[in-house]
DNA sequence: CCCTCATATGACCACCCGGTCATACCTACG
DNA sequence: CGTAGGTATGACCGGGTGGTCATATGAGGG
């Protein structure tokens, strides 16, 4: 967490650190990222970071969350949405797709934080991976008992699959993903590989 | 390429270098792993490699072919397998892990390769996948032909799907991956989430 | 024996990194 | 005016990097 001291700056200066370090986290995962030219690019002394944040760690946290505070913003909406799984499901990844054209920088950052090998990392991978895990298993969870879904299926298996490919598709967007592919990819999940009778 | 006189070197020596490269780059992504630290545990001097080798990505790119050498010796088998393609993937996947039991730090090394992010490797990044898209497409095409797989699907996104439970799959395999578990994902893909009848 | 040529070596180069700290600055209050 | 405390600064630190190069070694052939 930044320190007192970052809230105190003046709105424009905090911007300016805060828009160097998303373009530097955008472009490099945790480990290449470089806090010298964070501090170049924002005209700051490299100091005065440390009189922000502790280290370059605490930094690239706060830029995570914000990030993802951003594409919550976006995403959240597909599970008030009235509709099954698979209505849901679509929606999910169109809105993922509109924010990353909408913040291709805040995008990137989101994204390179899963590549993130680090061990003072991986507690943070696992915590957003089971909150993603919980979201995914009542939605599912409901499409079961309505016999929307196959409930001969394993749920831990299931959302593998679906994190595993909701992970390679974000990725994806940054090359453009046509709405006609995201939505071929969408239907192979939903009906599976093997010929229906 | 290695420079000939890397061939040269009595087949003990040569064997040392690329264990301790193999172990470097199975455990941190190109950009981090460190020339200095291999030359340190094979007990050469550092001007030595460049005897042997262009540069860092040289030496890189040998050890990457190495492993994928390797890989497919394994994998390769389950192509030339009588039965149809649910038995392939499934059989390529268990090789797969065979694979990742068998040598731990080349499958990491195979693996890690996909994570790269720099520009002198996006080249053959993506010629490393279509090697494999085309492998796939063609196992596919019988397939559909067949009337095994619904040929309503998209065969791009058949492959994209693939792909990317693949990468997830093979990630997982260092944190034991039981039969069980495998059998399942596989079965989410073949059968689809929609509820049959 | 000497000359040649392939090979081995490690000190060294320039550069980069995250992080520190003595110092200076600035404002506000007494 | 003086002092106190929060803030800004950038030279500096120790340590790391990929890559180079003058020099040494050693084997083979004339």
């Amino acid at each position: 967490m930044p320190k007192q001291t970052f809230f105190n700056l003046e709105a424009e200066k905090r911007q300016a650190i805060i828009d160097a370090a998303v373009r530097e986290f955008a472009e490099h995962p945790f480990e290449q990222a470089s806090l010298t030219k964070i501090v170049e690019n924002c005209g700051i002394a490299k100091g005065s970071m440390y009189q922000y944040f502790d280290d370059k760690l605490d930094l690239y946290m706060y830029i995570v969350d914000l990030a993802y505070e951003q594409k919550k913003a976006y995403v959240s909406r597909a599970f008030s949405l009235e509709g099954d799984i698979f209505q849901i499901l679509n929606e999910y990844y169109r809105l993922s797709y509109e924010f990353a054209l909408d913040h291709p920088l805040l995008h990137q950052v989101a994204n390179k934080f899963w590549d993130s090998r680090s061990a003072a990392l991986s507690a943070e991978l696992e915590k957003g991976r089971l909150s993603r895990a919980r979201d995914f298993a009542q939605v599912l969870h409901e499409a079961m008992e309505e016999g929307i879904v196959n409930s001969d299926l394993d749920p831990e298996a299931v959302f593998f699959v679906y994190h595993a490919v909701g992970k390679e598709l974000i990725d994806h967007f940054h090359q453009g993903c046509d709405d006609r592919l995201l939505q071929q990819i969408l239907d192979v999940l939903k009906y599976g590989l093997a010929a229906r009778n």
